[in-house]
RNA sequence: GGCGACGUGGCCAAGCGGCUAAGGCAGAGGUCUGCAAAACCUCCAUCACCGGUUCGAAUCCGGUCGUCGCCUCCA
């Protein structure tokens, strides 16, 4: 078995060979913190949460890297997009930032997205931005323009080789009088020269001013991760002009091949309308977070390859959400039978079904990471789980054990969406100490046929959000 | 206008040259059950359209129609 990648630069599928072996380099462009992260960060990041976590499963030693962009995103009038929300909120830029870098990382935390080993900001690395824009200038592929510093398109061949474009053609599509000082309209600010108000600034050998946006990654990926990497990742909105500006920076500075692999996400549409900032449809992690669980929200993501665009809907969600909780229905009533279930060891049968599970989840996962095909297998698992616990019971500990065990490796540790428990805190468990009491009370009513206050019990229940479901071998309980 | 992706059952979505076209949601019928819920079983598609390549195509090629993304800030 080999793991499969699509690699965008070579827009074909292929054996994914690390540089050295066991090891992966790994570096995904993360967001430029000046607002609350919406839930199309949501899909792009969950997708190389879960990359990452298969690589790791894999076997493989993952240094994932992940930048803060926190200066030089600019927007279309000119403004740095932190000191316009600066100047909003009547805070400090880095306040901001700092604000919203937090807020990024409570939601991530939130959907279950590990973090990266290395989060590295783009303010906390201006010398070695500064140093890769003198090594360009040194080179010839960067001119100074009245304190300001451009990359000359021109002066790399391969300029357009990820996303397909073509400079000639780019000449024809820029917009007309602006950034007059640039040689070529395709050529992008590597520095920029800071206007007296700008105050995110930083002395350069070019006089104070600020990094360009692209700049950054190659900088900061060369630090971190060298020269050539393994695998380069992001949302395919930014192939062009961002991805395609980091690899002609580093390709041009280092003369070496800059990632080696790249795997772009397709982007999320909300009501199939392409969510953005400057439409204001946008929907924040928060906001879906308060509608649904953080493993509904996942289970959404995977449903579809990463590659692939999504609809975010109500609808959509919905029915994912009902379909992981067919999925953690299985996982819990597993998990309950397994407080009083007798010691043995696993049956053949269940390993054999346990094995192929997992072959079939390795097989897809291997190529290019098909989460949706790797839950369906799941779901297919989960058939025959609930046929063997309810119609072929009661089993041994041995044999609970190892399903519960298996749902926690494919479903948990790989896929993120199947918790280690359902909720551990000390309310927790008096929880369940008074719905089991309750469950108690009402089977001695249901003995004496009492179906007014058994019923009484169940219905009172439901309204408090649990749901109480009679099984033949007693009543087990569940959160709405 | 240029570049790219996509169009699979009511909805979502795998499959990308050859076993009966995965899986989830919804729907219909059934089993089980005090009732309910859950679960399980059965049923529900020939793959946008047209033409071509091939012994054989949802899968490859060409065309048509449609949707979306990028080209300007976006994950």
């Amino acid at each position: 078995m080999t793991l499969k990648i699509y690699n965008v630069l070579t827009r074909k599928k292929e054996e994914f060979v690390p540089l050295t072996p066991g090891k992966v380099n790994m570096y995904v462009c993360g967001p430029t913190v000046y607002d609350y992260s919406h839930i199309g960060h949501g899909k792009t990041y969950v997708g190389f949460d879960v990359v990452v976590r298969y690589l790791r499963y894999s076997g493989y030693d993952v240094l994932y890297v992940q930048n803060i962009t926190d200066v030089g995103h600019m927007l279309d009038t000119g403004e740095d997009r932190i000191l316009k929300k600066a100047r909003q909120l009547s805070a400090g830029p880095m306040q901001v930032v700092e604000t919203y870098m937090r807020e990024y990382f409570n939601d991530m935390d939130a959907l279950g997205v590990q973090r990266p080993d290395i989060s590295p900001r783009a303010s906390g690395h201006i010398p070695e931005q500064i140093e890769m824009i003198q090594e360009l200038i040194d080179k010839e592929h960067a001119y100074v323009v009245d304190g300001s510093v451009y990359f000359d398109v021109t002066s790399f061949a391969e300029y357009g080789k990820l996303s397909g474009r073509i400079v000639e053609e780019l000449e024809e599509g820029a917009r007309i009088g602006v950034r007059s000082e640039k040689h070529h309209s395709a050529d992008f600010a590597l520095w920029k020269k800071a206007e007296p108000e700008h105050i995110l600034r930083w002395p350069s050998p070019w006089g104070d001013g600020f990094p360009g946006w692209h700049v950054e990654c190659s900088a900061m990926a060369n630090k971190y991760l060298g020269q050539t990497f393994d695998i380069h990742g992001g949302g395919i909105d930014n192939i062009f002009p961002h991805n395609e500006c980091e690899i002609a920076q580093s390709e041009a500075a280092h003369g070496e091949p800059f990632a080696r692999y790249w795997m772009l996400t397709g982007s999320l549409t909300l009501d199939g309308v392409k969510m953005s900032k400057s439409l204001g449809n946008t929907l924040t992690i928060k906001d879906a977070l308060a509608k649904y669980r953080p493993e509904a929200i996942r289970a959404f993501i995977l449903s579809s390859h990463y590659g692939s665009p999504i609809d975010f809907s109500d609808e959509a969600i919905e029915a994912a959400h009902k379909g992981w909780l067919r999925l953690w229905g299985a996982v819990s009533l597993v998990r309950e039978q397994l407080r009083s279930a007798a010691e043995g060891e696993a049956e053949t049968a269940v390993i054999d079904l346990l094995n192929n599970t997992k072959n079939s989840f390795i097989e897809k996962m291997d190529d290019d990471f098909n989460a949706p095909a790797a839950l369906a297998v799941l779901q297919e698992f989960t058939r025959q789980v609930n046929t063997l616990i309810n119609e072929k019971g009661p089993h041994t500990k041995g044999t609970l054990n190892a399903i519960d065990a298996l749902y926690r490796e494919l479903g948990g540790e790989v896929l993120g969406i199947v918790p280690d428990q359902a909720e551990a805190s000390a309310d927790a468990e008096r929880e369940d100490g008074l719905v089991r009491l309750l469950i108690n009370l009402r089977a001695q009513a249901r003995a004496q046929k009492d179906w007014a206050t058994s019923d009484q019990i169940r219905d009172q229940l439901k309204e408090l959000g649990i749901v109480l479901e009679d099984r033949a071998d007693g009543t087990i309980w569940k959160l709405e």
